[in-house]
DNA sequence: TGTTATTTACATACATGATTGTATGCTTGA
DNA sequence: TCAAGCATACAATCATGTATGTAAATAACA
């Protein structure tokens, strides 16, 4: 193999990231070899080599390459036409992140972060998920205390418990869904689900 | 080391198993080897290839030794008074199985099988935690069916969806806790977050 | 009941394969 | 010409599975 120029140089790297995100699915992150994932990519362990650290270092450009879908949850919010009620706001913003777990890649990556990842080196997915979740949780918090403060909310029914009980909804919904994304649409299914809990907490 | 007797022999084995527990809780599964428990336990990896014959029987067996939590729901449901409500008596059971996550076996088992491994030999973590899953909601759907009939449940609310609802509370919120059991109380929190979503769902 | 034979319940040793990190070589674009 | 962008080669480690050794518990037997 002869030197490539930078923009080739560049798409073997998306290569590598491509091919590792389809060993790590299908194989899980520990039982995969740097050279499977190498070979998957038609190159080998000198590309993977070049190109990263070692494994810890693929793993982390692997999540980088595309954004936690809740961690965008408050900017959907924003997106959305802002004189609708916050419980609206936070309702269409949950319908929207939804939508972000249909594309596969979203999909496969969280399902590697969540399901087929251990500890590994010095990185940590529950630290990760810790951080997302709980960014996730203040998002909606805020939401649901102008909410509470417009009287929109079933009386008696706090801010805190009604973030609670959504997070633990869709957080609950994610984790079952990834486990076997064919079984059904997170769509379809996801959205029933948060319009029947914004139908309950709704005065 | 010389010969020991079946009941001694019994002791080494649960004691292989308890060391398993400690180090895969610690390190996952992936990451610990059988000379790593071997030696946690004080033995060698001549006693763990005695008594099981690789690192996924063990794993079974260490599985085996703890009935999942959510399996009892049903049983829970049944031993508690007959002649409540149906909503009540899930909701009670759902109070039970949480009380069982405080204890630390349960706490340790459930969080190798749902966070510190991932698929190896051929045994499939995700397909145990759907079977799980799966049962777990054929118990509440029955449940919530009867009290539906009852007509205990809010106007518009099918049993299908109540108990998804409720299976994806109690799936996130374990999930959430499991990451970091330290965090909060699961049976305080656990149990608020229950009441509250059966306060909204009764009639 | 005492003696012997045979397993049991491991420890130890060994062979093998897999994976990792690095070192080095090679080709060509800049 | 030089170094970027890999491929190839090498050394070292580690985990696994199996084979073998062995002391004592237990069974067999007289």
């Amino acid at each position: 193999m002869a030197r490539k120029t930078k923009a080739e140089a560049a798409a073997t790297r998306e290569a590598l990231l491509d091919a590792a995100e389809e060993v790590f699915y299908e194989k899980g992150v520990a039982r995969t070899s740097l050279e499977q994932i190498a070979r998957h990519a038609d190159m080998t362990r000198g590309a993977v080599y070049w190109h990263f650290r070692n494994k810890g270092d693929l793993f982390m450009a692997l999540l980088e390459r595309v954004r936690m879908p809740f961690e965008e949850l408050a900017e959907e919010a924003a997106r959305l036409n802002a004189d609708a009620s916050p419980l609206e706001t936070i309702r269409l913003a949950c319908h929207a992140s939804l939508q972000r777990l249909e594309q596969p890649s979203y999909q496969r990556i969280l399902s590697i972060l969540i399901h087929r990842c251990e500890f590994f080196s010095d990185i940590n997915p529950l630290e990760m998920q810790n951080a997302l979740a709980q960014q996730c949780f203040d998002d909606i918090l805020d939401h649901f205390r102008r909410a509470h403060e417009l009287e929109l909310m079933k009386e008696g029914l706090s801010p805190e418990l009604a973030a609670r009980l959504l997070q633990s909804t869709l957080g609950g919904l994610l984790h079952d869904w990834l486990r076997d994304p064919e079984r059904y649409s997170i769509v379809r299914d996801g959205q029933q689900l948060v319009d029947t809990l914004f139908t309950l907490m709704r005065r």
